[in-house]
DNA sequence: TTTCTTATCAGTCAAGAGTCTGAGTAAGAA
DNA sequence: TTCTTACTCAGACTCTTGACTGATAAGAAA
């Protein structure tokens, strides 16, 4: 029996480049590929494969959340990212949503089949600069980088605004509020990020996704 | 005779892709693969391919500057760029350092081939995204988002400094230099950006992959 | 040589940013 | 009802920013 597994990749090119290499491998049968991360949990629970070999970044949903609801329907799909962001602000969250492994794109093909055949054993794969993250991680056992979600609804929309690059009295008169009531809420957006500017705050926000970068 | 193709990616997993791919083709011989802009230079210069597929976003050197000095070396080769990046800031460099073709990896595969065929014989193909992107450089002639370049070394540094979120004092000792100083180079660089405060150039900076984004 | 560019620094000044304290209102939870 | 949270606003105060003017020195280009 084949390890069932589905592809899943915004790119079209990057899917049929996967299919042609994988197909080579005798015990791994493709089942299906999606395109994005919504696509990607109907298609698993459709077709209930093994692996996933899953895509960060994607239209529609994205890898991290498409790992967290497969992970809460179907528990038993190992989840394989396979992304070219090693950075701890992907690779926590990834974890964090119940991926098993986590590899690069710029992995030789032969290991990226060797991990996959590990996933199924139940070994996880990771990345050496993944792993270091994670080392660093817990070590430090920072208290993770989701501050932005503790953010109130209108803190967001200052934040939102802020990341436009405007001025305080600009994002008073975008929101109908005054310029007091934004300085108000923009220093609680400041503790909340423990940064200690505006800068800081809007590059803190285009990093984390929440800006439209 | 085939048309001799290069292949530039820094995912070993999108080489292979591609390589298992337009192997398929009887027309067309991929001739080599590089992994960066450097490598992509220099295996021109030795094996000088009818086509290369060039990546955009790539360490070492990225796909731009490799177009520049190809097609300063070797102007009859013709180069296509492969990238999941249609926004302006990408396309329109890339058409000016001498990209014939600029195509998106969600392209079909057949597509790409089909595409890859009518550049060898000079015709120009672009995707749909890419060509609004041109028609509405044309018709607005925008000044162009090149001001970064325009930045001298010293004023790179700041904004660098700048975009990691540091303050006026603490970029001047970063630097070894006065606050005062700083201020000055600050203030250059605004007008060069065209931007009115640091949030607002940092953003900028982010935004066109001057910072470590 | 002269001119231009770049990098350095100073002084002044107005405006903006950010903190702190305090306070009123509305909605929802306990 | 009471308590809490979120949103709103104000005054006072400090420090940072950014513009403007002007100056010096080194090096490249004309």
């Amino acid at each position: 029996m084949g390890i069932r597994l589905l592809i899943v990749d915004d790119h079209h090119v990057v899917r049929r480049g996967l299919v042609f290499f994988l197909k080579t491998q005798k015990d791994i049968e493709i089942v299906g590929e999606a395109k994005n991360g919504r696509e990607a949990v109907n298609l698993v629970k459709q077709l209930q494969p093994d692996v996933v070999l899953m895509d960060l970044v994607m239209p529609e949903m994205d890898g991290i959340q498409a790992t967290r609801e497969i992970k809460q329907c179907l528990p038993k799909t190992e989840i394989m990212m396979l992304t070219s962001f090693s950075d701890q602000d992907h690779v926590i969250p990834a974890i964090e949503a119940g991926a098993a492994g986590y590899q690069l794109k710029d992995i030789e093909p032969d290991e990226l089949v060797s991990s996959i055949r590990k996933l199924v054993k139940g070994e996880n794969t990771l990345h050496p600069k993944v792993t270091n993250h994670l080392l660093k991680r817990i070590n430090k056992s920072e208290p993770s980088p989701h501050e932005v979600h503790q953010l109130t609804h209108r803190e967001k929309d200052v934040l939102l605004e802020l990341t436009k690059g405007k001025s305080n009295k600009e994002i008073a008169s975008a929101l109908f509020i005054t310029e007091k009531t934004v300085k108000t809420h923009i220093s609680n957006v400041f503790t909340k990020l423990e940064v200690s500017d505006r800068t800081q705050a809007a590059l803190y926000a285009v990093k984390h996704g929440l800006a439209s970068h």
